[in-house]
DNA sequence: TTGTAGGCGTTATCAT
DNA sequence: ATGATAACGCCTACAA
């Protein structure tokens, strides 16, 4: 058990250690951090070592970021944490970061956006050495000028072509993958499910499902529904597409929280899945085979899309010139087949 | 708009502030921090908040911690980032924190657990004013006895009694609900599904269900399952029900997550919910209502307990002597009825 | 092989 | 009403 310091009195300072270890501050400083270039007798550095043991000497990371002007920290803005798709996002930049050295601050950006003061706070120079932006698809045009004013910045699926590198999934392919398996099935008349007004990554999607359906060269039906990114949104489409007078067979749902609430409402409903129409959803999570039916999904690297990002930051910041626009096609999209999909009823149009 | 100070040469520091404005940095800072007890000229004050604005000055924070001591952040160890239930109490943490001025550090406490660099790294004196532990239930007395030495720590949800301030939910009461509501309906063959071996929390809540069914007089018997809080753990327990010659009529589930486990073993099993079993879980979640069959709840105020562990632990910064212990019964456990919970059938025993 | 001195940007104390 | 100076703790030329 290493001795300890206890919380009374103030904490050891490095000149502290040096003092005791009778050497000066300089020696004690590059010893301690392993300088190659200082040249020691081994009882010397050993003396040293102990004292800093035996008293408890903790560096302090301020001074040395003020000194070396880098924190060795960097910051995540992120957009609904709520979700755990968001979450795996998250892990893979603080992972990535981590075994860079690095920290990771997170603030959320709605946040960020009501308060400037509170944006003041989190960007405060010195204590960040860069951002990664993960916003949704709100409008912080302005949060991200900002930003990247102060600081080196990446953006995680953006939604909009900022001067600033951003990463992104392969959302087409997804759409697309999701779609002709669908079609594979036999399914013909698939409806579309997408995310709110004006995300690009809903978007992407849609076109890689028009493309499926384009490709499938029987004079496609494109059928898209507007909705958003919550379950809730998901229970509304349903709705909407129980009010027509006829289902499409197959629906293709842009996220898999969405999808959620497009299941639940069919059970309620009555309507049967996969007898009565399939459901596939974009991105794969621990609950989708919990759902009302389990959901065969399109899975899509969401923690490598955050390991990537925060790869691009600190490449950044060791002085590489960054690539500023990054599509994420590895590991590709990925079909996770469940009970929700299957060939349309013999009856079916 | 703001003068861009452009990210080219380095950003303008207080003394460039003051040299422009034609003062000390003495007043320059004071000015620009509203202290009171300063009395400058209006023309002085306002051309310096002219020329700061010009500039684009923003304070280095590091510096201004270097010297206050102090460093307006908090770090935040948290155990499990994947559950959305850890997901709120984090956004209760970093809600209060961000409140206070406070900016919240981000660590997995597994890595911190496993490479005791990381936990130097994050622990760099002056980086952090405070740390809160959420820390799950494995053994992690040698972190937190490691962290608590060096700063002011609170402990969330611990499973050890250290002698560290630590806030708790109150698990023995939302055990004895969600038992009372399936007695109230009229069952008596009731088993308990748990967490892991040695969890504090489980034992908790398993302590509130044998005292429900120990209130409701006859002759109760006990009966509980260790499990563990994945969604595989509660497939696990299901399986192991299952094999029993005969299954309860009743069971309560200590989370949300295990629930869902459960909920899709019996469904493929053809047990019916509720006609057959009842299921009620601790926690609620947003997805609860799109599970196998929605799921009846006892909901626990997650975020309060990220509010309140924040808001001790910023009590503590300022200087208040801490409780040392804190249990949250405000607002209290809310039972959320949905369809998996339901009278016991005729039949049944 | 080791030490001295200066400065990173701020703020607090004391002086004018 | 304003300024000079020192100090927070560290790192790193440069000197010895």
């Amino acid at each position: 058990m290493p001795t300890a310091p206890d919380k009374r009195g103030p904490a050891p300072t490095l000149r502290d250690v040096a003092a005791r270890a009778d050497v000066s501050a300089t020696i004690a400083s590059r010893v301690l951090n392993d300088d190659p270039s200082v040249r020691v007798r081994d009882d010397t550095r050993a003396r040293i070592h102990e004292v800093a043991q035996a008293l408890g000497y903790v560096p302090n990371g301020l001074a040395r970021s003020l000194r070396k002007s880098r924190s060795d920290a960097i910051g995540l803005v992120m957009h609904n944490l709520a979700s755990p798709l968001n979450t795996t996002v998250l892990e893979g930049v603080r992972g990535r970061c981590a075994d860079a050295g690095y920290v990771t601050l997170v603030a959320d950006s709605d946040q960020l956006t009501v308060d400037s003061s509170r944006l003041r706070t989190f960007l405060a120079r010195g204590r960040l050495d860069g951002v990664i932006l993960h916003v949704g698809y709100g409008h912080h045009d302005r949060l991200i000028e900002e930003v990247s004013r102060h600081l080196p910045a990446v953006l995680v699926n953006a939604d909009l072509t900022a001067p600033v590198p951003a990463v992104r999934l392969d959302d087409t392919a997804a759409g697309r993958l999701a779609t002709s398996h669908l079609i594979s099935l036999g399914h013909t008349d698939i409806c579309f499910i997408g995310g709110p007004e004006g995300s690009v990554t809903s978007l992407g999607r849609q076109s890689g499902y028009e493309a499926a359906l384009e490709e499938s060269g029987r004079q496609p039906r494109i059928d898209a529904i507007r909705a958003g990114w919550g379950p809730e949104d998901g229970e509304a489409a349903a709705l909407e597409l129980l009010r027509r007078p006829a289902l499409p067979t197959a629906i293709v749902v842009a996220n898999v929280v969405t999808a959620s609430g497009v299941l639940t409402v069919l059970r309620s409903a009555g309507v049967r899945v996969p007898d009565d129409i399939s459901v596939v959803a974009i991105h794969d999570a621990w609950f989708a085979k919990h759902l009302a039916i389990p959901l065969t999904t399109v899975q899509l690297p969401l923690f490598e899309l955050g390991e990537t990002a925060a790869g691009l930051l600190l490449g950044t910041l060791a002085g590489k010139e960054p690539s500023d626009r990054v599509l994420i096609t590895d590991p590709p999209p990925h079909l996770i087949p469940r009970e929700s999909t299957a060939a349309p009823r013999a009856g079916a149009r």
